[in-house]
RNA sequence: UCCUCCUUAGCUCAGUUGGUUAGAGCGGCUGACUGUUAAUCAGUAGGUCCCUGGUUCAAGCCCAGGAGGGGGAGCCA
């Protein structure tokens, strides 16, 4: 018989159907005539509940094997539940062992444990409500993100994860290498002789595939990436990792209006296919983890986000009569307790701030005819900040060719993404959502380290 | 990298002014129980008090160094 997911059980009922479903135990209740089983097969958060009556053959040999983490099979008939807390339940005719966990030493307990235990054992995490939970709100928010551009004729563009040129300007970067590091080849002057390395050259992991996925929205229209970077960052807070997922779409013809728009629509739509994929999973973690889960992700989906230019941010905060730890004056960047201010406090709705002053942004933005500014954009969420950063492109050969000279950066490694200037050069702009941060408010989670399977941390790559 | 807090049983934590044999709840184990659902009830086992060094008649407790973790900050997504 073919086995069938506990999900679809729920979803159909076939009462009186004999079924077989296949998955792990979260507890066993026993009592002298009967035991009850609660079977999960990650394909819901739902438990189904298995009755196995002591008269069923090989009941005591098989019921002593079966211990919370056990993997079994149980066939029998799907019956109304006499009991209350559900609506189905598995009258056992058989159950087979496929893996026993020893009770003794499986480390995971009916009980609930900190989230702090469960990241020293994250192979196993995944079996808890809660990483089941985030774990398929996970996958939801990947085929949604799909789903949202591929719906609107943007093309998947794969940029590389092995990068030859260190001027994506993001960020401390990894190096990739097979020299030999115990016997490193020099040059004359001291410095390593990448030369007879792998590739010729000095090469690391990517920290953006930004200026790739540029070259193919001048010729494609919209495309998006959404691939993993890495930053060799020193970053020791609940919102950073070292190895992390990026979705960065790049519109030919957008304006920095046009981009706005996209990251505002782009967020409401994930936040309501999360609503329709994974309404079991969030209610749990609203009932866990964060009671304004819920109504905070129906706030966002249902309320404008507030636009307003960087200069109209710093008037608010010098004369909202707030004392920060950090002064507000233009010119500099705005810090975590001045965007929660405007988010939290201030405006209490998502906010996207435009038009940053130039020397704090990166030298691909398109400068504003006031010579101040640049026509960059951060989306503000409330509870962990910058949730994405664009900017429409410096579109103008000239343009660009200048500022790479004032922030003195080798000209010579950009020659490749000048020529997108240089032949049929477009007005395009483009943002970057950082996945996990996007999960972050998504599952209510408050460690960035719980959302992703295996996190990447400084001192940290174990699993 | 900086600030700050923490580290005691499998887990979550108490542990008084430095004083004899370090406790609880949960989990595990044993048993009871005819519908439980974080089952209940009774019993029971379980300890490198993070590591190293020091002070002291005596250290889980005080001091120094180290390791690991949490929260906050910076950097950013």
């Amino acid at each position: 018989m073919k086995r069938s997911k506990i999900k679809s059980l729920f979803q159909d009922a076939p009462i009186q159907t004999r079924v077989v479903v296949k998955g792990w135990v979260r507890t066993k209740r026993e009592s002298k005539t009967f035991s009850f089983l609660e079977l999960n097969d990650g394909s819901t958060i739902r438990n189904l509940q298995i009755v196995a009556d002591a008269g069923m053959p090989g009941y005591d040999e098989v019921i002593r094997k079966i211990s919370t983490g056990a993997c079994i099979a149980a066939t029998g008939m799907l019956v109304a539940s006499q009991g209350k807390g559900q609506s189905v339940e598995l009258q056992a005719e058989s159950l087979e062992v496929y893996g026993t966990a020893d009770p003794e030493t499986y480390p995971l307990q009916k009980k609930g444990h900190s989230l702090e235990f469960l990241r020293e054992i994250a192979h196993l995490r995944v079996r808890t409500n809660t990483f089941g939970a985030v774990y398929r709100l996970r996958n939801a928010m990947a085929y949604g993100i799909h789903q949202f551009f591929q719906e609107k004729g943007f093309y998947y563009v794969h940029t590389p994860i092995i990068t030859g040129s260190d001027t994506e300007g993001a960020g401390e970067m990894f190096s990739v290498t097979t020299l030999n590091l115990k016997n490193i080849p020099l040059q004359e002057n001291g410095a390593i002789d990448f030369a007879s390395d792998f590739f010729e050259k000095h090469t690391h992991l990517t920290v953006s595939g930004q200026l790739n996925g540029e070259t193919a929205a001048l010729a494609l229209s919209d495309i998006y990436t959404f691939g993993p970077t890495f930053r060799a960052e020193n970053s020791n807070t609940g919102r950073h990792l070292a190895e992390f997922w990026m979705i960065e779409p790049e519109m030919a013809f957008y304006d920095l209006n046009d981009n706005a728009d996209l990251a505002e629509e782009f967020l409401k739509y994930l936040i309501s296919y999360a609503f329709q994929t994974c309404q079991e999973d969030l209610e749990f973690l609203n009932k866990m983890y964060d009671n304004e889960l819920i109504s905070r992700l129906q706030f966002v989906l249902n309320n404008p986000f507030k636009r307003l230019t960087y200069t109209e941010a710093i008037d608010i905060l010098t004369t909202c009569g707030k004392k920060f730890e950090f002064p507000v004056g233009w010119g500099t960047d705005l810090q975590s307790e001045h965007e929660r201010y405007l988010v939290e406090q201030h405006f209490k709705c998502p906010v996207i701030l435009t038009d940053y002053p130039r020397d704090i942004k990166a030298f691909y933005m398109r400068a504003n005819e006031d010579g101040k500014t640049v026509r960059a954009m951060d989306v503000l969420f409330p509870g962990i900040g910058e949730i994405i950063g664009g900017s429409q492109r410096e579109e103008r050969l000239e343009a660009l060719e200048k500022r790479i000279a004032e922030m003195q950066l080798p000209a010579e490694e950009y020659s490749w993404y000048l020529d997108t200037r240089r032949y049929g050069s477009a007005p395009h702009s483009g943002f970057g959502l950082g996945f996990e941060r996007l999960l972050l408010f998504v599952t209510g989670m408050a460690n960035i380290r719980d959302v992703i399977p295996f996190p990447r941390t400084p001192g940290n790559a174990s699993f």
